[in-house]
RNA sequence: GGUCCGGUGGCGGAGUGGCUACGCAGCGGACUGCAAAUCCGCGUACGCCGGUUCAAUUCCGGCCCGGACCUCCA
């Protein structure tokens, strides 16, 4: 199936295709390890997860790179706030991510490099860049000389002069050129840092990825490249200079990277999330709030690239969508899933630029197609396309009976299975009075029954 | 100021030059002891003004409104 890709360099969308026939090279922006992750970090996590599955389902191999920023002024900003050593912070708040990650269904990258196990690598890459003239030293600085490389801005579709008109910093005085930016600067007494040519140091925020990107990937083109919006510039358009200068004899005129993808921002009920307005919801404490399928189907719900407000009613909806897929896949419990893909027209709404709305749509008319079937073998099939469907978009991955009830087990579960029992006996005598009182007792526990085909049984109110 | 993205029914949110998005909520019906779930059906829509067209929510132009980025930021 062909797969089309919105590609910031050329604002369209493009075919895609890889470099190699039949494998695909992956880098996302990961975390700055300097505090919880945010509903807003986690956008970029779940839809690049999408994709890397259903390019993994498409092709042979998928190499996926999803760094860690554990070298960061912010880091050291906290650290220091504890007073505790900066690998303290990164740990703790990576062990965090982790687990942010796993309850949003985001397994592990393949590779997940750190920009601590990459200092070597950075030092080399700008010595590379020092000697063909792409970077200069000055004042135990080293920064990369923007008006050596012509294509500047390219990416971001700005040129030279706006840049340096809508900057709102001080340009530094041992810039050659406004806009010049750092790849080493010096570290003060206290600060963490690495010995370098340069003297006692740490690197600048844009050349950890592109070393690190170089080590894990090669220096020659990278497929895909994803991150939040707001990196554009000067993030990736730094990336790009910096990777094509440093690789100019091995790209062979080639893109560093061929598909720049950028996801949009998440917004709190309709404001920017920002510490000032206090409205930054952290994954940890979403997490109470809806289980993690339905946080995940909640920023799925828009497309990627548009901007997703966030909301309590957005997400009981993503709840509430979840409920309605789930009864469908309680109905086929002792249906046996056929092995077969996902829809045709589900997976061409994910080949369309990741359209996972319109995925989900065609989720929903599967549900709705199993709650209509009778034949065994239609139902087997439809369970095995909606399980493949859910797979591709990490979605239905708990089992439909635990999603309703939790854990089966406990003593609680044990007492309103007798208290079914109770009922059941109740109506058999058409004691309906008596029927509909332990009813309504289970409902104000938030226990709702369900009697079908003769049946009962029961689940916990949304 | 520069660059870019949007404005779709009660809400969220796709998409298309003429034909149902989808989900939630609402209404009617079937089923049910009554409900719930499910099924069937219904309603409400494309910011404003022009233009192109047999036909525009969809293309073009203008306007209004909202948002993002402009070297901290997913």
């Amino acid at each position: 199936m062909d797969i089309y890709l919105h590609n910031t360099l050329s604002r369209t969308k493009e075919k895609f295709v890889p470099v190699q026939a039949g494998r695909v090279t992956m880098y996302v922006c990961g975390p700055t390890v300097y505090n919880f992750a945010h509903i807003g970090n986690a956008r970029p996590a779940v839809v690049f997860d999408v994709l890397r599955r259903f390019l993994a389902s498409e092709y042979a191999e998928v190499v996926y790179v999803r760094n860690v920023t554990d070298v960061d002024d912010k880091i050291n900003a906290a650290a220091k706030a504890e007073g505790v050593p900066i690998g303290v912070i990164t740990e703790r708040y990576l062990a965090a991510y982790h687990a942010d990650m796993q309850a949003l269904g985001v397994p592990p990258p393949g590779i997940e490099p750190k920009v601590t196990g990459h200092i070597p690598q950075i030092i080399e890459m700008i010595q590379r860049l020092i000697a063909n003239g792409h970077a200069y030293e000055a004042e135990s600085h080293v920064l990369f000389n923007v008006p050596s490389y012509p294509d500047y801005g390219r990416l971001s579709g700005r040129n030279r002069d706006e840049m340096i008109a809508g900057a709102r910093v001080d340009v530094a005085p041992y810039k050659r050129d406004a806009a010049d930016f750092v790849l080493w600067k010096p570290s003060p007494e206290g600060v963490p840092g690495w010995d370098s040519p340069w003297g006692f140091g740490r690197p600048g925020w844009h050349i950890e990825c592109s070393a690190m990107i170089d080590a894990n990937l090669g220096s020659g083109p990278v497929d895909i490249h994803g991150g939040g919006h707001d990196l554009i510039f000067p993030h990736h358009e730094n990336e790009i200079a910096q990777s094509t200068c440093a690789n100019s004899g091995r790209l062979g005129g080639q893109p560093f990277c061929r598909y720049w993808m950028h996801n949009g921002f998440v917004n709190v009920d309709a404001e920017k999330m920002s510490k000032s307005l206090g409205n930054v919801l952290l994954v940890r404490d979403l997490r109470d709030q809806a289980p993690g399928e339905a946080i995940r189907l909640a920023l799925l719900s828009a497309h990627y690239r548009q901007p997703l407000d966030w909301s309590d009613v957005g997400l009981r909806d993503a709840k509430a969508q979840l409920d309605r897929l789930y009864r469908a896949l309680e109905t086929l419990q002792d249906v046996q899933a056929a092995d077969l893909p996902a829809p045709d027209s589900f997976r061409a709404a994910l080949a369309d630029d990741l359209n996972t709305p319109k995925a989900l749509a065609e989720l929903h008319a599967l549900a709705n197609a199993v709650n209509k079937a009778i034949d065994p073998d239609e139902r087997g099939r439809l369970k095995g396309q909606m399980l493949a469907a859910g797979k591709l978009l990490g979605l239905l991955e708990q089992n439909p009976v635990s999603w309703f009830k939790g854990d089966e087990d406990s003593g609680e579960a044990v007492e309103i299975e007798a208290a079914i029992e109770r009922r059941k006996a109740a109506r058999a005598a058409k004691n309906w009075a008596e029927s509909d009182r332990i009813r309504d007792e289970l409902a104000a526990r938030g226990i709702l029954l369900e009697d079908k085909a003769g049946i009962t049984t029961w689940r916990r109110a949304p």
